[in-house]
DNA sequence: CTAGTTGCAAAGAGTTTGCATGGCG
DNA sequence: CGCCATGCAAACTCTTTGCAACTAG
């Protein structure tokens, strides 16, 4: 095993809690420091930005770009047994929802048979609209 | 009419007919800079961002993030038949493709009739290998 | 001529990296 | 005590803005 160990370090405790905490609301790294920031707590932006990478990496946050929201947004993942679906992210309302479906083994496999290119569906985001959002505009 | 008038200088008539010769595939603002920094034509890039920006705002372009593309992209609109790609992305080399395949219209259709989500082609990323990468490790 | 346009430099926003110090285990 | 983690500052990337010089019409 060459995977490093975790320490269990104050800022480490802070962000994991914090950002289990949000339901599922993306969030961005400015946000959190500023969250820290009035509550006094000491943490550096670059601490932040080191675990949501790593959580990330993981599988347990998402990191997206938004148009029209300024820097990446992160999003914890809940229930952990949706990690390996496919994500679809409603550009309006920022829903994350999972996608499972027979269809997806046939993406998978149609765009590795015709384009050889391996789909990795952890990180994979569908964006667009949904139901509610496409209908009320 | 408090709409100013359009010089019709060097650089726009570079910049219109670059973005326009692209057929339909996006691009960033430095990948034009460096276009024309090749070709030796003079151009600085605050030029190129105030004319994409017009562009955007006259409805002639379309402009939006991808997860995976550094910068913002670009995409002149042909017709208004606008074409439709989802991308590649290899996550270890950072190889960007583009997808066009008659199992997209599939895919969007089922997603819509299944999960009454609306994809956004344009905007989706697909992450894995591309086969050099995935045969590499 | 003259008002819009240009290139440059500087300023901003978001993110990453190098490094000495600090603290978990 | 050994390592990883931390905060800070600096570096970096992408984008915007101010400005004096320039140029199309």
């Amino acid at each position: 095993m060459n995977r490093p160990e975790n320490y269990n370090t104050k800022q480490r405790k802070a962000i994991m809690n914090y950002v289990a905490a949000l339901n599922g609301e993306h969030i961005t790294a400015g946000q959190i420091m500023k969250h820290f920031d009035e509550k006094n707590f000491l943490i550096g932006l670059s601490t932040i930005y080191r675990h949501l990478d790593r959580l990330v990496e993981s599988g347990k946050m998402r990191k997206y770009t938004l148009d029209g929201v300024s820097g990446a947004c992160y999003q914890y993942i809940i229930d952990e047994d949706i990690r390996e679906y496919f994500h679809l992210k409603c550009e309006e309302c920022g829903a994350l929802l999972h996608l499972k479906c027979s269809m997806l083994d046939e993406i998978q496999q149609h765009v590795y048979e015709e384009h050889t290119f391996h789909i990795n569906a952890m990180k994979t985001v569908f964006y667009g609209k949904c139901a509610e959002c496409f209908n009320g505009d």
